[in-house]
DNA sequence: ACCTGAACACCGTTCAAGT
DNA sequence: ACCTGAACACCGTTCAAGT
């Protein structure tokens, strides 16, 4: 039927959306696709470089917008966007930690959030402790808040009574207050 | 043979101590118990719940030292001995982060640091923001760092060249920085 | 109180061989 | 270039039955 490369990622993705990361087998790939599941060999060396291909997939949108806006508002952004993007898919948080080896777009994003930091004046270390803090929070919080979904939704606990979003900016917020204290010491 | 839930856990944990969370199956622990898989699910109702009790344990000696000492020295303690637990078992931070649904240990650490964030004057929900951004800290970097670590053991990777002692250090100091600042706040 | 035995419904991966 | 067929070595979980 000759699938390519593309057709095994977007079937991957379709289950990840439908499903969730846990009925993501490479099986199941291979049966939406109607072919054996070694046929997904040929394509990708194993399932790890499947999921870091999809999880390039899923933060392929995240980009600065214009560079003229102030830097710490640039920070702000591109956390909320890698929020969204991590967001738009099931379990999209937990597929970018796992695929966090050798991912692309991982590496892209953190550059963006250095650059930034950058821009407000912090030395390279104090930036790659923004882009650290903020990466970590990101993650670590969807990843909370995509779990306890999915065990909502398989009836497995009740609601959280949480407010993630919530959370995310509070969290966010003292970082970048963080963020711009090493910013004054640095013009002053 | 008459094994305990002690006998269990104990035999899961050193499963984990000797060759990490991919290799720690009901299977594998109910072979060195010389017994059934079945066997265990009369001591746990799911792999899930062993592995939250697990968590637990390794959790179990993380808690505040003298309360003489400075709210933010504290903080930085916490996070400190947090780390310090994840990293004295093999995948110890992954573990945790998969066991975090209905983990004591996990609500009690996240007590203490909300605790010593207001005895710095921070509001509740400052406070709440504090413990976030530590928590997501330590819990994201340590697997991050754990991870590399299982990779290079099994040869599928080189060393990655990161200093995660250091990125710990950095990012912490970057969000106490914003803690302080929010304190100051107050007090003003 | 604790375990066996047997089964069910799955996994990821390899590899020779086919077209 | 892309796939089949068959196999290997595993999983978590359930449940009637045993002691």
């Amino acid at each position: 039927m000759a699938n390519s490369r593309d057709d095994v990622l977007s079937t991957a993705l379709g289950i990840l959306r439908r499903y969730g990361l846990a009925d993501l087998s490479m099986r199941r790939v291979a049966a939406e696709l109607d072919v054996q599941p070694s046929a997904l060999y040929w394509h990708f060396a194993n399932k790890q470089a499947l999921l870091t291909a999809l999880a390039d997939l899923v933060l392929a949108g995240v980009t600065p917008r214009s560079s003229r806006t102030r830097w710490d508002r640039q920070l702000e952004r591109l956390a909320g966007d890698l929020r969204a993007a991590l967001l738009a898919v099931t379990d999209g948080a937990e597929l970018v930690s796992a695929g966090q080896a050798g991912g692309l777009s991982t590496a892209a994003i953190g550059g963006y959030l250095v650059e930034a930091a950058r821009r407000g004046g912090l030395s390279e270390r104090d930036a790659g402790a923004v882009r650290t803090a903020i990466w970590q929070l990101v993650i670590g919080l969807t990843i909370e808040q995509q779990t306890r979904a999915q065990m909502e939704r398989l009836g497995a606990a009740g609601p959280s009574g949480r407010d993630f979003d919530r959370e995310f900016a509070d969290g966010l917020a003292l970082v970048l207050d963080g963020a711009r204290h090493r910013a004054q010491l640095r013009t002053d």
